[in-house]
DNA sequence: TTTTATAATGAAAATATATTCATTCATTAA
DNA sequence: TTAATGAATGAATATATTTTCATTATAAAA
């Protein structure tokens, strides 16, 4: 007599999906607390009873976008890990970085989920792990580097302070992407990976 | 019969001296709506009523620190207008600042208060001038990048590309500073400038 | 048309946070 | 001592934000 279970499914699936994009895109701009739930409820065009009947708490819709978040680390982790080359590795990756960057922000918003998840207080399980998983991908960059430079492909240096100034410069243009579009501008993945490789 | 008029401007000075390390210390770390009054009274160890005593609002609180950002950019500016070489004068600011990442927190937090109002719906006339600084100095520096190519002290490039990526690598080693202080490793100079200096 | 299951709404209650203000405290010198 | 002045306090009030929940809307099939 009412709609089938899959319709129903459908149905939430499709809101689900409209919270996501409007909550993480203020998460990510604003940060967890400037971002209300009001806001959040009308960016995804719904009520806000709605978003209660999906979450139970504000804290909980946060927590299953940095689990996206954390999959989509683990994800490059994974990549990191292959035998292939490190130069090209790094330069595929790099590649595909500005590439996202210069084409929308899913990829600066989930980013930035990161960052917001770096210094709270009393982290979630998800948060930790988050939070895990981007330590550990710092880690295997470091020695991704270190095995480039003994094939001769990189330059020579500390590895350790290599892969923190490539994430950090990462992370500052993924930073003004989110918060200052306008003045962004896709550098020359040359210029990014200037510090790696001899000219 | 009472205190001197120095006497009280003594203490007025010293309790705004405490707000404001406790307030930049927040601010920067939390953003402006996740620092709460309370917790920033708490932190400069002083009450609530006092510190309305002092700021008619939370934005002017924030709004004061934020022009003192501005004063600090604006010194930037002055340096980079200056006719010393190119290459000199990057080189001092980058080694400065590397030092003064290494050192405390005081230039991150300031540098972090930029970042917070970059992305302000509706600015104070503060945050205006703050964000124009910061594009000024933005511009300046791609003039400066490309007198350096002139004199053949800079590797080819587009310079507004190159400037872009400097100051996105400054603020992300700044976030991660203060964000997770404990995964931050002063990077060798030659490092951050690799895209700039030939080898 | 009526019944049914669940999505969707929004106003009300609960909670948190910002702001005010009557009061107290501390210091100085008459 | 006491009067004077302004700093300092924190409980009370105002405001904003989160969370709940009784109610309504919708679509399918009997």
């Amino acid at each position: 007599m009412p709609r089938t279970e899959e319709q129903f499914e459908a149905m939430r699936t499709a809101t689900r999906n409209k919270i996501h994009s409007a909550a993480i895109k203020l998460f990510a701009k604003k940060g967890f607390a400037a971002a209300s739930v009001k806001d959040i409820a009308e960016g995804a065009g719904i009520s806000i009873g709605l978003m209660y009947r999906h979450y139970k708490k504000k804290e909980e819709l946060f927590n299953e976008l940095v689990a996206y978040a954390a999959e989509g680390l683990e994800r490059v982790v994974k990549r990191f890990q292959s035998d292939e080359s490190p130069a090209e590795l790094i330069q595929a990756f790099t590649l595909e970085i500005l590439n996202d960057l210069d084409k929308d922000d899913e990829y600066a918003q989930f980013h930035m989920l990161m960052n917001q998840s770096l210094g709270v207080e009393n982290p979630s399980p998800q948060i930790n792990h988050l939070n895990k998983q981007s330590e550990l991908l710092l880690n295997q960059t470091a020695r991704l580097i270190e095995k480039g430079q003994n094939l001769g492909q990189f330059k020579q240096g500390n590895a350790s302070e290599m892969a923190f100034f490539y994430f950090a410069s990462i992370q500052g243009m993924t930073m003004i992407k989110l918060m200052k579009s306008e003045r962004y501008v896709t550098p020359n993945p040359e210029i990014v990976m200037a510090f790696l490789f001899k000219d």
